[in-house]
DNA sequence: CGTAATAGTTCATTCGTACAACAAATGCGG
DNA sequence: CCGCATTTGTTGTACGAATGAACTATTACG
């Protein structure tokens, strides 16, 4: 099952009828003739998307066994409507006429990535065809910042490359905002960002966006969706534990390419899973949660540093001393609570602990093989993220484009 | 959303068209005209099952938003394919026609659930209403057992109730095992079950039950559906987790009514949690796991009873003395993990936990509230199970009345 | 008893896909 | 160099399913 759904908008449908029967069905409602078109025309539009190489009317035909007719008339409106292109026909060695190679029309409809992280803001703007159209990062520091200052900035930046890449022709899609705290895609509320020292606002209108879609998601949640695009040469797995490592430690789950949000989307809180109940106190409260163990802060004192030292100079340290990090172990009692309970084999290490990973991974792995109880009966994966830097910026953008791709009806 | 994926079998279309051309897609496939029907027929099949009170023909137009038309034909479908039958027209004291009131038809498709469990095998019979038709459960010890031995003797009475209600009419849609291990539904594979003493086998050939199609499903999972039904007077919650407490622990995870498996349906294994790691040596060889605090032998012993009595000695002990459990706060620190990690705020407790509750929920709110991130954001709810006894039973034959009704087309 | 109201049915219309025939464009063998 | 097989893409007809409007059936109410 590969519907998408989007942030934070589940599709309950509630028709009322007479005063007496007012009845709510959940899933998806009466199906018409123009939802088998709708849907059609998305099995098309992935057909295209998401295939390594470019496949003409009749390929897609094949793929999605629809007939070729049909994948005419579909193809015609999804180029009528820009969203893909066709090639110059391909004459390649082979008898019949030749094909006319398909593929997605880049700089056409763009997707919008914001996040305001503890050390910048950013603004990543992705086309169809995954490329970055545009991007502007701003280092800073927001540790108790003032959300309306810095939210209104990062709006600033947001319209500056939106109407930038809109001088150009392109449609924007929408934005998704990341931010490193509890928040609800459905309400669109941040409850609580401690590293920000934020609590309790709706970050949308402070955007000053006005009528831009606007959708707000965790950081580490983004992130993930940024990894299913895979690395240069590495495919990205279909399911796996996200977990981004950083002052705070936040995770996500992708099942079958989708994120998984629980009932409010705050899920993933890995940092504050037990390690330890004897352990030092956490800034939540609690004693021996997995951020004093494996938090930036954690590893840094562990290590000698101050706190709030860069993360390369951890590195080079670790570089020289042919020690692993102690917080290794930790990490990898969570990582094995977290499989036990979810049953997902690829785990990918991003954040500060792509970088570390060298030193976290014998420990990880040999936790992992005592603690998993399904460890002998299946390959349990450690990987490094291969997004890259800012990755939330790119998943944000990412899924905007996901729910053109889910409905390309309404571009049309 | 509400599409039900059956156990164990993904919606993955493999199309191959010539040679060059081998594509897959994932997701459902080519949406033709029959598809609509399909559709819609399920959709008027979920209006008449999941209602409170019987709807008319009307009502399930006004639910759904299909036309009266339409939904005539579709009734007509399944009153004529016996799954729905019409009540006598009901003249309630307004104007108009009467209403003729559509039901599940009793007593026409049913689902069988069967289980081995360390202490019984058993098989229920459910039909469309809910109702169970028939029901055997043997007592008996499968510590250590003959996994072909116990598995033949359960083909026999599933087979000999199996037929019994076949005599009066009723066609036997399917079957699920439940089974106390990890198991692979889609591979329908037993990879161990550490209360039994088996281990990496195919339990369903072993049963014996020819064309039947039976599928297999972890015995906390299968419980954890029959939850969906509610009990008498408390609605059932659309997502929660289920802990089922006994010598061992399985969880099960529900979102929007339908269970979250994990890649293999190996999720939920919160016995294996860390509690403190510091704690005793656990008899999956890691130390400290939750099963090592709140597995039923180690509350026997810690209440200086012999490990392996029944469960009713423990609750007049703990009625008598006025103490809550020591497993309490243990039991609390795991679910505390199993919330941070997926959020979902209603926490139902079954098996030896439904009848201990009392002695358990002081300290387990307590730890909750401590340890839960968003615990002063959401109202964490911990309940007793209401599916009575042999949940599993119930679970695994409403999971097979399920797949019936996600697809009534096939019935008619 | 007539009228309003509600339930259910019948039928022409509309829309989207399938199938088959056809047109277009190429490779290849003679 | 030409005819033929081959594959792609298009056109036109047929079919299936939902719709809305009109119609019938059955009740309550004044």
């Amino acid at each position: 099952m590969n519907y998408y759904v989007s942030l934070g908008y589940s599709q309950g449908v509630t028709t009322t009828g007479t005063a007496r029967e007012t009845t709510t069905l959940t899933g998806p409602g009466a199906a018409r003739q123009h939802t088998l078109r709708e849907r059609n025309l998305e099995l098309v539009a992935r057909a295209v998307f998401e295939v390594p190489e470019p496949l003409s009317r009749a390929g897609v035909a094949a793929a999605t066994g629809l007939a070729r007719a049909t994948v005419s008339t579909l193809v015609d409106q999804l180029v009528a409507a820009g969203l893909v292109r066709e090639l110059p026909a391909v004459t390649g060695g082979r008898a019949g006429r030749p094909a006319v190679p398909l593929v997605p029309a880049p700089r056409s409809v763009v997707g919008l990535g914001l996040e305001v992280n503890v050390d910048y803001l950013g603004v990543r703007v992705l086309d169809l065809t995954g490329d970055a159209v545009a991007e502007r990062v701003v280092p800073g520091a927001f540790h108790d910042s003032d959300p309306a200052v810095v939210l209104s900035r990062l709006g600033d930046i947001a319209r500056e490359v939106s109407d930038g890449v809109a001088a150009s022709g392109m449609t924007v899609a929408g934005a998704r905002l990341a931010l490193p705290g509890l928040v609800d895609p459905r309400t669109a509320r941040l409850e609580v960002a401690p590293n920000l020292g934020w609590s309790s606002l709706e970050p949308v209108p402070l955007l000053g966006l006005g009528a831009l879609d606007v959708r707000v998601a965790n950081e580490a949640k983004l992130a993930a969706l940024a990894e299913l695009a895979g690395g240069s040469d590495v495919v990205a797995p279909d399911s796996f534990i996200f977990v981004s490592g950083d002052v705070g430690i936040g995770a996500a789950i992708v099942v079958d390419r989708e994120l998984f949000l629980g009932e409010r989307g705050w899920n993933g809180e890995i940092g504050h899973v037990v390690v330890d109940p004897s352990g030092p106190r956490c800034s939540c409260g609690a004693f021996g949660c997995l951020e004093q163990y494996a938090g930036k802060e954690a590893m840094m004192r562990a290590a000698g540093l101050p706190p709030d030292a860069p993360l390369g100079s951890l590195v080079t340290l670790l570089a020289d001393a042919d020690a692993d990090l102690p917080a290794g172990r930790a990490l990898g009692s969570a990582l094995a609570d977290f499989v036990n309970l979810f049953d997902v084999s690829t785990i990918v290490l991003g954040g500060a602990y792509t970088e570390l990973l060298p030193w976290l991974r014998a420990d990880v792995e040999a936790v992992l093989a005592d603690r998993v109880l399904a460890a002998p009966f299946v390959d349990l994966q450690v990987r490094a993220a291969q997004a890259g830097p800012q990755a939330a910026l790119t998943g944000g953008a990412r899924e905007v484009l996901q729910v053109v791709l889910a409905d390309p009806a309404a571009w049309v």
